[in-house]
DNA sequence: CATGAATGAGGGTTCATTCAT
DNA sequence: CATGAATGAACCCTCATTCAT
């Protein structure tokens, strides 16, 4: 039976306490092995043994790969929104705010060679419907579209191309080797598509990007931390 | 020692037509199977009962999953290029080509939802290099660039645009409905990031598309025979 | 993290003796089947059946059939030494040793048949260089040498010639009848190929046998024991 | 309808010819097959592709893989029966018969490790009863008895322990490498396990062996001669 | 007889999930 | 709640054998 709630108690607290790190553990290892392994991969075993976790105690946590998917790309979505937000909470111009968000986005990505392919593998499965570029990108490009600085008429189509856009550059960022300013080159690409004249496009992309941070206790942070751990012990061998 | 080839001898020739068969008709249902349970998918068992053959026959014909689904891919692709060959074949203008065989892409993942899932599930994973967009459309984006009707600029990373806009609209095409004029619109949005502007990529989109045909023994008319005979199945049940 | 080690806590303990009885019920099938089939063949499913285990138990403790005829060999060979080891470790002529272990051995594999055929099939597959033979008689037969109960210029090959000699009487043995005095023939022809006279041979070899004995929870004594069940049964139907 | 026997008609002769030579190829490359993956493997498939002919075709020669090793046993004894028998054959005395014939026998597997492989490998599983050593030695070693040569009494086992000794030396030239006189000491220590002395068995074994040669076409020319052609395959790449 | 595709049985292995401790 | 052994379904693959041509 369990025992009354008792206010003075900390026990439930620290015991949710412990039980959020470790959700947060097993999200961390599975994003690392969904990348290495692809989003359809069967990720159970290892997870549990890059986590350090029994195979019992996953399921305590996570029903399905599929729900371990999820709560991965949720975390991660959220992560890099707030990353985002962070950057791009001040800026009003509509236009300059998505490309700016865009960059970002992109920036991320290239930051951590380890996103990058999860976001390349997750492809369309996650975020299809509500995510980052569902949700918060129509706001901008109406706004920019009443000020004249996007047609109108490319409103309609105008998510799907920059899903599309952003989902060959992360492709791109995972495997091989970019050109120094092919972020750049891609968000013009898209202004473009939106009705914008390439010396625009320029111009909003021109600004240097400013450094992009995580907390230092965050999942974009920690799997960072963990690759470059990873890498000096391959290279120890 | 084999047999002096007799020429009036008719065995080897019916035996390889018969094989030919064999590995259409494999390819035919690994394409339908894949378009249901994704390119990632184990389908090996699936085919075989779809193709209604031995799990050993299969592996006279192929290895492994994956070279089943670069042959299913070379296939598919092969058809594809080839009818929208023969549509664009007699266009002379580069930007009119560009924009017809883009056209004519779409319409036919979306004559049949089966292509158009099966496109949408493969994403970067087959074509990556050696496709349809990264082989046949750079000499006529060159050449439209040299007649004006592109930006030089945009060249770069043209392909990878029109690569993720196209697949993006794979994925609605293969989930949920689209509007009629959608696929004019993603081209047009594709033609804008090429630098052209909206008045001209609405010119270049707006002629009528003429019937795509598939030869009746080709693997499009067959995959799509198949998904009609089997809603007519399930119809009865 | 794990909890802390509680030493009252008894269940790590009886965690690893379910674990080790679950290894020796499938080394003890193992045995058998080897036996029945030869050691080259493909057992696994055949033991996890008379071990009444599922497939997929199986590999939580083997990983390969050849893992398995490992762990069965040095099973096997540990108890035979350690039985034999019983009864000459009081014996202080190195030539009495060396006879005495020998006629154990094959008292051994004579006392179960199954035994036989497993050394017979396992041939120079198990053992090859580090078994019984090599590791064990060198010492005295070196030893013997000194005292010129052996030839010294026979221990380069005497390893050798014993080998053989003991594979071929588990065949014998494993196979039709022998006769009573056979391993004992046997023996005495090792021991003139080691340069001994036959009348002293005939007296190292002269002496009875004690009586082998297996703790009861031995492989070897299970085995027996299985087979004596097993018999029985054939015999009800 | 098969053709009235016609004498003057030549077609079945050369057919029993083609037939046999076919025949002969395959038991060839079923020595090679055999010799490498052990007489236990499954070797049918690289055993036709070797003899280069249709999986069919193999079946119209040899029933199963059991009948191949016999069909390949067979020929082998015989033809190193006879090479024996070639040398042999005018020694009048049974002692250095035996210690020539045996030294012969492990002189012809040192000559080509494939054939030391395959008798390694095969074990008591060939000429298990019937065999040169059971069905040859014994006339010869009870006359060598007869002029006191042997000690009668250990003729119940002699054949065991020769049997056992070969085939350990079978085992260690097929792997590894030995001393150059180690056939000489094992046909000692075999001929002092039949009561002869050392000094006498070195006597015996002192004679140089003359060349042991094989007809052109005979089994063990042709692998040998297979066997360096591959070598010099191997070495090109 | 030669051929080689088709077959199906059998063996090897992984993995998600459950459950007693 | 943590643990890790047990399970069985599912998949992968090979091979002996048959048979139409």
């Amino acid at each position: 039976m369990p025992a009354a709630p008792n206010p003075n108690d900390h026990r439930p607290r620290v015991a949710a306490e412990r039980r959020e790190r470790m959700r947060k553990r097993l999200i961390e290892s599975a994003l690392i092995v969904f990348a290495e392994k692809g989003v359809g991969a069967s990720v159970i075993p290892e997870v549990v043994a890059a986590a350090e976790v029994s195979q019992g105690s996953f399921y305590n946590y996570f029903r399905t790969n599929e729900d371990l998917l999820t709560a991965v790309s949720e975390e991660l979505s959220n992560e890099m929104l707030q990353s985002i937000e962070n950057v791009v909470a001040t800026i009003a111009d509509p236009g300059l705010r998505v490309a700016t968000a865009i960059r970002c986005y992109l920036q991320l990505a290239r930051n951590c060679r380890l996103v990058a392919r999860f976001l390349a593998s997750a492809g369309m499965r996650v975020g299809g419907e509500h995510s980052m570029v569902y949700d918060v990108l129509p706001p901008d490009l109406e706004e920019g579209a009443k000020l004249g600085q996007f047609d109108a008429a490319a409103l309609t189509v105008a998510v799907d191309v920059i899903k599309g856009t952003v989902l060959v550059a992360m492709y791109r960022m995972a495997h091989g080797r970019i050109a120094k300013d092919y972020p750049e080159q891609m968000v013009q690409a898209m202004l473009r598509s939106l009705g914008m004249s390439t010396a625009d496009a320029i111009e909003l992309t021109a600004a240097p990007l400013p450094r992009l941070t995580a907390p230092a206790e965050s999942l974009l942070a920690r799997v960072q931390a963990r690759s470059v751990a990873k890498a000096a012990k391959a290279d120890d061998n």
